[in-house]
DNA sequence: CGTCCCTTTGATTTATGTCAAATTCGGTGG
DNA sequence: CCACCGAATTTGACATAAATCAAAGGGACG
């Protein structure tokens, strides 16, 4: 396992192009405690692999650096329910901080960089540095905020309001708003977002289809150019 | 206004049935400041009573002792979405922490009693006591699963498999399980379920139907007894 | 070049929304 | 206490969006 001290971790930190986000921007003045390994760098991990499982006891909360990762919650039943999806700035894990264990599974969509901040270390800086619990609880905010839209989308939206939910979701977090023309790069499968949205992997092809017939999208496999931002974002409500 | 010291205030605070949960517990040996109105204790709201109104900025946390309150988000279209109900011992405006203004607005639905915590008043104290944090993390932590439990049940349930889990999170955020036979009091209206879960009032109306004609449950009006928890528990998975 | 998986497309079924009407409930005032 | 009124709820008939079932097309990868 990975054995560094924190100035040589947050040495590299700093180059990170996500820092501003990051706890680890908190923490400048720590000090150094090189012993334990509570602050794991750069772990960089292959698609398809598990960031944490549901069940497994919590450990630590994970900073996205890069790639894509989604969250997912199986009931006893088997049915499985994907309850977001990460991207890089984001953090992953919070939604269980004050639980013993994962309460859902964490999942790469691609290939992906995570750093790994240990509970107890979180724990303790959290009284030292005003701004890591600032930060924390400005992550925490978010993840609710989400939840609630996706809630109001999801719950009164027929296919094509709920995916074009989606897609401004999309814009919005990995800023991709101010390209023309805008392009997302969907690293999810088709069968993953119907899973997220409530719908079925078909009614998601088709509602892409009709997008792209009236002129609001242009899909080409993974990648979705955007054409008219501000119908869709009528589209939505 | 009501102008107490604290002192007074917390007084009356350990007389409160739902002290455990309330942030008021964890001020003890609090320094007073008996100038600033940052605690407002007992407010009785009646029923239809705005707690806060979405857009309008944000001052207080307010914790939920009696009656129950509904959170509601409306969007520049004017439709609305019930974002979630809240019961004695839950907190109300946690959302918004990090924010300026409210982002959706809170409705008494009957009745009810709150008090209200100012947020400069709960900043300055999370420094000074670690519990008070904790507590406030938890409680933004069960929002958050909540949030989650909800996207689950409502995205790939059927109507009688969501109106279940309704149920079920009734019956367990009042602590009704251990009663027999299990009595819920529905202080909201079939509208406002109907809005919370995504169905139509008439969809809900026909479920309650199903149900009490297969022996699960029986409806009348506002009371609902469930006669076969774990039926119930086996239909929503 | 062939296999497998993901995605798309088409036909059909079904759950639930919508519209409309009947019934009940809750509150108000005589 | 009872009668009335408006609002909420229930019930019924019908329309429709989306799920399901089935099969074909297209990429990725060995």
């Amino acid at each position: 396992m990975l054995q560094f001290g924190y100035h040589q971790l947050l040495q590299g930190c700093r180059e990170c192009g996500k820092i501003k986000r990051c706890f680890a921007n908190d923490l400048v003045g720590n000090p150094l405690d090189p012993v334990t390994p509570n602050l794991l760098h750069d772990l960089i991990q292959p698609k398809g692999r598990y960031i944490y499982y549901q069940g497994e006891d919590i450990k630590n909360l994970f900073f996205l650096k890069a790639g894509s990762v989604k969250n997912i919650y199986a009931n006893n039943q088997g049915d499985q329910q994907i309850i977001n999806f990460y991207f890089p700035g984001e953090v992953i894990g919070l939604a269980h901080l004050y639980h013993s264990y994962y309460l859902s599974s964490a999942i790469t969509l691609e290939k992906s960089i995570v750093c790994a901040f240990s509970l107890p270390f979180i724990q303790a800086n959290c009284e030292k540095f005003p701004n890591l619990l600032k930060n924390i609880l400005e992550h925490f905010n978010a993840e609710i905020l989400h939840c609630h839209e996706s809630l109001l989308a999801i719950n009164h939206g027929i296919a094509s309001k709920r995916l074009g939910v989606f897609l401004l979701d999309l814009i919005h977090r990995q800023n991709l708003a101010h390209n023309r023309p805008i392009l997302i790069r969907l690293t999810m499968s088709r069968a993953d977002i119907a899973n997220y949205l409530g719908l079925a992997p078909e009614t998601v092809s088709r509602v892409l289809g009709k997008y792209e017939k009236s002129g609001l999208i242009l899909a080409n496999k993974k990648k979705i150019q955007i054409n008219n931002l501000n119908k869709l974002t009528a589209l939505v409500g």
